[in-house]
DNA sequence: ATTATATATTTGTACCTACAATAATTGTTA
DNA sequence: TAACAATTATTGTAGGTACAAATATATAAT
């Protein structure tokens, strides 16, 4: 029976994070995913990601990473160039006004993250995220 | 910075029940969505349900239960009837197909469900359980 | 070198989520 | 009763997920 709201709730639990990182986002115009793909960027310092990078560190693996920088593109957020040795693959980067984006939101998600996480004591977010592990040991 | 594991983390597990679940339903057709609703409606023993009541037991409360019913109908899943004491109203109850394939995949789930759940022991699972519960108060 | 295989991205489609707007019906109230 | 508000469901639209197929390029094999 337990084995059922483990199942349920994990569901439940991820959706209202997700809920909660999402609304948070709304006024800036992107969503969780958007956000996502700049944060991940950033964490490049300069060095172009390709595609197939970005999609790796995402938490939706099927996620259509081509679309999604689509949209990016449009609000002027990254570039894309070919990359010149391997023309299969193209160089995604954060632009500078995609880097200002970021560091006017960081403020408001940390605080998110730390309203949430603050309904937890250090020793039970540490079980919690320990179980965690035990839970996803494939990949 | 625990904060932030925590949030990516609980997305992440969400997502690996929901893609472990959604991959034993595909054989049949289901989306979990679908399968959520033809639960629910099992649930009512009988008893049609308004997409009101329905959409309230949904994961996802934003849910569009209107088109997800419209799918299950195409399949002869479920039926759907205005309500006669309130014409703003429908009822929707599960046919009979729609119980015999429910039978069908009962067993194939409680086995997935059980499979990711043996990965913890009970004492962890009920930590787990009651972690969870301090952490969406809110509603 | 030509063919086959692998890699990297794009495109297509069905379904879903989130949010807003609309329509129909019912309830309330002045 | 007429006007207004609340309830219930539907429709519209933008963005996302999952899966499969297509395209282009690169690498390996014969």
């Amino acid at each position: 029976m337990s084995a059922r709201s483990l199942v349920v709730e994990s569901m439940r639990l991820g959706q209202f994070m997700s809920d909660e990182i999402s609304c948070a986002l709304h006024p800036y115009g992107l969503s969780i995913q958007q956000f996502n793909v700049l944060r991940i960027l950033r964490g490049c310092k300069g060095t172009p990601a390709s595609l197939q990078y970005i999609t790796s560190r995402m938490i939706h693996k099927t996620s259509n990473t081509t679309r999604i920088v689509d949209r990016l593109l449009e609000k002027n957020l990254v570039d894309r160039k070919p990359c010149l040795e391997n023309r299969r693959k193209i160089e995604i980067s954060i632009t500078s006004k995609g880097l200002s984006l970021l560091t006017t939101i960081d403020p408001v998600i940390d605080e998110k993250e730390n309203e949430v996480a603050s309904r937890l004591t250090n020793e039970e977010l540490a079980t919690l995220l320990d179980n965690y592990k035990k839970l996803f040991v494939t990949l």
